[in-house]
DNA sequence: GTTGTAATAT
DNA sequence: CATATTACAA
């Protein structure tokens, strides 16, 4: 404890919310020492118990003295559920679950008794260094509850969520954390914008597309697109982008961002659909010339191609990719709708309606390229896909116990997830480096499910069928979500879900026989390329691939800017508190 | 009422 | 100059 007092391992500073006030309950004094040792590191605030009931009592006689609890499953004089279960009860903190074991029905017990996380032991830094999140998680929430109910033009002018968090919200209220003043640097850098001018609220704010916003908005694109785009047709995997059916509404609905208008995505469709079209323009010469060898990662090319120097590292990006997994990208992106105006007739998406078929065994592999596909190409510091996200929602932690446990994340090398605040929904997750037997077995992989609500589904879509997908989920709670043109018995989204997991080599298997002749250069590109996409897949939705995972002379090729971002993807991991901030650089830039 | 596009504003 | 917003036609 004595060292404690400041620096450790980490040169960074310590999570943010320093003097959070950490209540840890186990029966082993070990283990209680060494987590003290390890939250005041943190610079959390901790108080031990040992016992269960102890804990209780402390809790209920101090209320609103702690931020949240730690609690060990197997205790002697009370089940860690039980006092999860009193503590949910009788007041609202956060509680976290840990044990030795990553015993499935263990885990799947405490997240549905409402545990915002389940630790395995042995706990590292990295994952009490984010427990402050689950804090502000629940508060996030609140705060959004009442945002949304009552108007909510001041805050929301600009920027995401998180922002408008660190802007105080938090913490201002009642108990707790002492940071003002770390938080204030965070803020510093990026408040000038907004409220600057809050005077002249009454034109209507820009909206500032943050990574976040953006984030949301692939998402969302992809879900909405996810059943029409893709399509195989012989060995090409056309994939239409945006194309008919997604629009702007739709967007917005799944975006489920409360001030966002219809006009602020319909522009920022635009936008990407612009970006797309030029990607694909680019893809296409590419294709055209080196198509099938490794020509075309030519950076010469690639960089005539791209030439454009405006967005950032977009098109680097492209070029990066190509070097480091070009057959993937011959593969995949063939046409996006180069304009939309022209693909767009509703005519386009026939193809995918009409092949409900042969979603079935395909359709694994569809998500697989899919997203890749759309989002086409390496991510970046910001790129028009995805950030990396290393995050799981879970609306419906209560209702259905196995889909609770669709997300899982193992951690990946060395890396540990952990969950990222999010503003959809309250947000579970498992990090643990143990696997958890039934669900996850292979790699490390990651699986972000999209919200099961969010299924748009139109009539026509049954691509799944086939599908092994047991449970299937009705949206029971979620909160502000009301995805109000289309409320489907959605099972859709939920769909793939198992192939994250578990599809791993399947995936591949797939991938390759499915695309037996193509440019591969050689098997272990395929198989690279496989994975990845599997993994990018599993990901989130479209997003980065670790170098840890990668195989490494991947990132060695990745240039500068790209790796910057890669490292940026890890910190954010371990310290999400610089997240808005650094995105915003990016995003900027 | 929506959407996509083009004009306009920032 | 890029892009967000606004206007407008389909």
């Amino acid at each position: 404890m004595m060292e404690s007092s400041k620096g450790f391992s980490s040169p960074r500073s310590t999570a943010f919310p320093a003097g959070l006030r950490v209540l840890v309950v186990d029966d082993d004094p070990t283990w209680l020492k060494i987590l003290e040792k390890m939250l005041k590191k943190c610079s959390y605030e901790v108080t031990t118990c040992g016992l269960a009931r102890d804990a209780l009592k402390l809790l209920r006689e101090r209320k609103g003295g702690y931020d949240i609890v730690i609690s060990d499953v197997n205790m002697p004089d009370m089940d860690g559920f039980k006092l999860l279960e009193l503590v949910g009860l009788e007041m609202d903190l956060p509680v976290i679950m840990m044990s030795v074991d990553g015993e499935t029905s263990r885990v799947k017990k405490g997240v549905q008794h409402g545990a915002c996380d389940y630790l395995l032991k042995p706990i590292r830094m990295k994952e009490l260094r984010n427990i402050w999140q689950h804090v502000f998680r629940k508060r996030i929430h609140e705060v959004r509850d009442i945002e949304s109910h009552e108007g909510l033009e001041g805050l929301q002018v600009t920027q995401s969520g998180f922002d408008q968090f660190d802007d105080g919200h938090f913490f201002s209220g009642e108990d707790m954390l002492t940071p003002a003043k770390k938080r204030k640097d965070l803020e510093n850098k990026h408040d000038e914008k907004d409220f600057t001018d809050s005077s002249s609220s009454t034109k209507k704010a820009r909206v500032v597309w943050s990574v976040d916003l953006h984030q949301k908005f692939v998402k969302a694109v992809n879900l909405i697109g996810y059943d029409s785009q893709i399509f195989y047709s012989g060995k090409d995997v056309t994939c239409l982008v945006c194309s008919a059916e997604v629009g702007p509404k739709k967007i917005l609905d799944l975006m489920n961002i409360p001030w966002l208008t219809r006009e602020n995505v319909a522009s920022h469709l635009q936008k990407y659909r612009l970006y797309l079209s030029r990607l694909q323009k680019e893809n296409d010469l590419k294709i055209s010339y080196g198509g099938m060898k490794h020509s075309d990662l030519n950076p010469q090319d690639a960089a005539r191609a791209l030439s454009r120097q405006n967005s950032i590292n977009f098109e680097q990006n492209d070029a990066t990719n190509c070097n480091s997994r070009i057959s993937g990208n011959n593969l995949l992106i063939q046409n996006l709708n180069s304009k939309s105006n022209e693909i767009n007739p509703r005519g386009t998406t026939i193809t995918e309606k009409s092949s409900p078929g042969i979603s079935h065994s395909l359709s694994p592999l569809e998500q697989e390229m899919k997203f890749p596909a759309i989002d086409g190409i390496t991510p970046g510091s910001y790129s028009w896909r995805e950030v990396p996200e290393i995050q799981f929602h879970q609306e419906n932690a209560g209702n259905q116990p196995e889909d609770c446990f669709r997300r899982v994340a193992v951690p990946m090398g060395g890396l540990q997830n952990h969950v990222q605040i999010d503003q959809l929904l309250p947000v579970t997750s498992i990090s643990s480096k143990a696997q958890l037997p039934n669900l996850i077995e292979t790699k490390p992989l990651n699986v972000d499910y999209a919200i099961s609500s969010f299924t748009q589904a139109s009539p026509v879509k049954t691509r799944i069928d086939s599908f092994p997908v047991p449970t299937k989920i009705h949206t029971g709670n979620q909160q502000a979500i009301q995805p109000p043109s289309t409320n489907k018995p959605s099972m859709e989204s939920q769909a793939f879900n198992p192939s994250c997991v578990t599809n791993l080599e399947s995936s591949q298997r797939n991938f390759s026989s499915t695309t037996p002749e193509s440019a591969f250069t050689s098997p272990d590109e395929v198989l690279q390329v496989g994975w990845l996409q599997d993994y990018s897949t599993c990901l989130g939705l479209q997003n980065i691939e670790f170098p840890d995972f990668g195989d490494p002379s991947m990132v060695a090729e990745v240039p500068m800017h790209l790796y910057t971002a890669l490292k940026f993807d890890f910190e954010q991991l371990s310290d999400q508190s610089e997240l808005p901030v650094i995105n915003q650089g990016l995003f900027i830039a």
